[in-house]
RNA sequence: GUGUCCAUAGCUCAGCUGGAUAGAGCAACGGCCUUCUAAGCCGUGGGUCGGGGGUUCGAAUCCCUUUGGGCACACCA
């Protein structure tokens, strides 16, 4: 379906090339005086110079010239040569009534959908989700989201780390603590068993014990680097214990994405990839990529229009071994294997921009992806404190992304205990769905490149710009449909042209809903998605105020307002699925 | 040093491809609950858009320059 806009910009179009202007100068776009009109045209000024007349008599005769009129309640040129526009409500209640019989508001689906891979959450294994790890699971979602509404086969892959050091480091750590264990056994023949030798709580001891040991051990570290290197060659018995380790850990984080309403499609990790690494330096060297310099092997990848020193990408350690860019290139020739997708978005740091860039470039070169294949990097930038500086707990550590979720599901339940008289069970309920719209929407309601404030308070405070005030909307209106349709039944859907200027502001909103989706999405924006819905949900909680709707004598009229609502319910829930969370039915 | 991003109200942020008086929220102050959830609505005060040049009929937006920050610059992930 076309946008609202683009049926008016038509029209007006239709205008400047009969009255003999190039179309170029027929855009049309939301008034910024909404006090003067709801929408304008500029044009006649930018016109004016290459016409040489004077704007104000270009708009006039783009007037004169203006076929359907029934569109317009008014149109008008302004000095110096702006053309003004108002919507008729006839009009617009036509288009609102068209996007109704639609089941996405008039958002069309891709024509040809896509193949998209979107890499990220970035877990690592056997750690703890931190703080750290919130952006770029809740953009990710949100992107993931927003894609496949559209109709695009989407892939959300959560990549894990699970290949490194680490891996030896609890293995070392492990044999210390339990060396009675079977796979420390070198004449064990047996099977292994099925039950892991460790709970998740003790693996997350385990790790930073082991890690803060390697620093001042070098004997610990040593026998840590070799135990890595004897699992990455398939050494049975630490492929167990890896296996269990990944096991215990996986089950843990899915709980953990899960409480985020985040959910991926594949858990691949960098050990996936291992294999398709001879394969990737195959490759290189077929095309003659490969180089040796200052005892690594790596691949050029400047180009003639850097301004800046992108250094060669580095494909092998001195010592042979592999490293990041490595890993995420064989990942790529494995995703290209199992889906050959046409875009893979990377939604990680913005800090690791410079190794996507020489990532990226290898690729291309060495045809590991497809020439027209889109590798796109979303980098999103640092969470930080109220002073500040990145994101900390009181004493200064690294913060849990449970103990984070957990102090603002408290403080909402606090708020939800204080405000209404509501059983502790049902608050507690309530609290964790407010809180995790309080924390997305705080989130994504910022631009994801730039840094940001996180502040809990101002979060869970619940008023203004926030998840709640949106959530509470759509309460509002639920809780009025289920009261009509105690004693009424929806007969029909249609909703008539506007009586009042709220009414109209609202359908205005809903008109606007496909261009802002498909923007977005374009752009992949959450934050216009979130800026929307506050708008629609001022206009709504506006128009609440002024119209008695379940009052309303005339039943034609009270049934439009329902199914105005209605639609708007429908709105900001779409919108909010987009964004990755949802409305509770009473708050 | 090179490159890159950023700088908008006391605080946190919007501002689409340049347009008519730069917008929200929080905080401050003042109204509105016998009426569909007051977590709401309405109103008041608060800004030389970091500074300086330039392009343009017109600049927060584009270009140059300058100041102050963040970040990245080959064997970490």
């Amino acid at each position: 379906m076309k946008t609202f806009i683009d049926l008016i910009a038509e029209n007006v179009k239709e205008a400047f090339v009969s009255a003999g202007y190039d179309e170029k100068y027929a855009k049309v776009t939301l008034s910024n005086r909404p006090d003067l009109c709801e929408y304008q045209c500029n044009g006649a000024m930018a016109a004016a110079k290459a016409y040489k007349k004077t704007p104000i008599a270009i708009a006039g005769e783009v007037l004169e010239h203006i076929k359907d009129r029934e569109m317009f309640s008014s149109i008008e040129a302004v000095m110096p040569g702006f053309i003004n526009i108002n919507i008729s409500n006839d009009y617009l209640a036509r288009y609102i009534n068209d996007i109704n019989q639609t089941d996405k508001l008039g958002c069309n689906m891709a024509q040809n959908p896509k193949t998209i891979v979107i890499d990220y959450g970035g877990a690592n294994v056997a750690k703890p989700l931190h703080v750290g790890h919130l952006r770029s699971a809740v953009i990710g979602e949100s992107i993931k989201r927003m894609f496949r509404y559209l109709g695009h086969e989407v892939i959300g892959d959560v990549h894990l780390g699970d290949w490194g050091l680490q891996m030896g480091l609890i293995i070392t750590e492990l044999e210390e603590r339990k060396p009675e264990l079977v796979y420390f056994d070198e004449n064990y023949n047996g099977e292994y068993p099925a039950e892991p030798p460790f709970t998740i709580s003790e693996l997350e001891e385990i790790y930073p014990c082991a890690s803060a040991k390697s620093k001042e051990d070098e004997a610990f570290k040593e026998r840590a680097h070799m135990a890595t290197l004897k699992l990455q060659k398939g050494y049975a018995p630490y492929r167990a214990i890896w296996k269990h380790i990944l096991n215990v850990s996986v089950e843990d984080l899915k709980k953990n994405y899960g409480n985020l309403n985040v959910y991926f499609d594949l858990w691949k990790g960098e050990s996936d990839a291992d294999e398709y690494i001879p394969q990737m330096i195959k490759m290189l060297k077929a095309k003659e990529l490969l180089h040796e310099s200052e005892g690594a092997m790596v691949v050029d990848v400047v180009e003639e229009s850097d301004t800046k020193e992108v250094p060669p990408c580095i494909i092998q350690k001195s010592d042979g071994a592999a490293l990041y860019a490595t890993s995420d290139l064989a990942t790529l020739v494995q995703r290209e294997k199992d889906f050959a997708p046409d875009m893979v978005v990377y939604v990680v740091d913005k800090r690791q921009e410079m190794h996507f860039t020489q990532v990226f470039r290898v690729a291309k070169k060495a045809g590991i992806v497809k020439e027209n294949t889109e590798l796109v990097f979303n980098g999103f930038g640092t969470m930080n404190g109220k002073d500040g500086k990145p994101f900390k707990t009181r004493e200064g550590g690294v913060m849990r992304l449970e103990n984070l979720i957990q102090e603002i599901n408290d403080a909402v339940f606090d708020k939800i205990m204080n405000n209404r008289s509501v059983s502790e069970d049902e608050a507690r309920a309530t609290a964790d769905i407010v809180g995790l719209a309080a924390l997305k929407y705080g989130d994504l309601s910022n631009q994801a490149a730039k840094d940001y404030v996180f502040d809990i308070e101002r979060f869970s405070s619940f008023e203004g710009n926030t998840g709640p005030y949106i959530l509470y909307t759509i309460v509002r209106i639920k809780s009025i449909l289920n009261k009509y349709l105690e004693d009424n039944k929806i007969e029909d859907s249609t909703i008539l042209a506007a009586e009042g200027d709220s009414e109209k502001e609202l359908m205005l909103l809903l008109a606007k809903y496909n261009d802002v989706i498909e923007n977005a999405i374009q752009d992949l924006a959450p934050h216009k998605i979130c800026a929307y819905i506050y708008e629609l949900s001022n206009a709504f909680n506006k128009f609440y105020h002024e119209t008695k709707i379940l009052a309303c004598e005339d039943k034609k009229r009270k049934l439009s307002y329902i199914n105005l609502i209605s639609l708007t319910r429908k709105a900001l829930e779409e919108c909010i699925d987009l964004l990755g969370f949802s409305a509770p039915d009473r708050m």
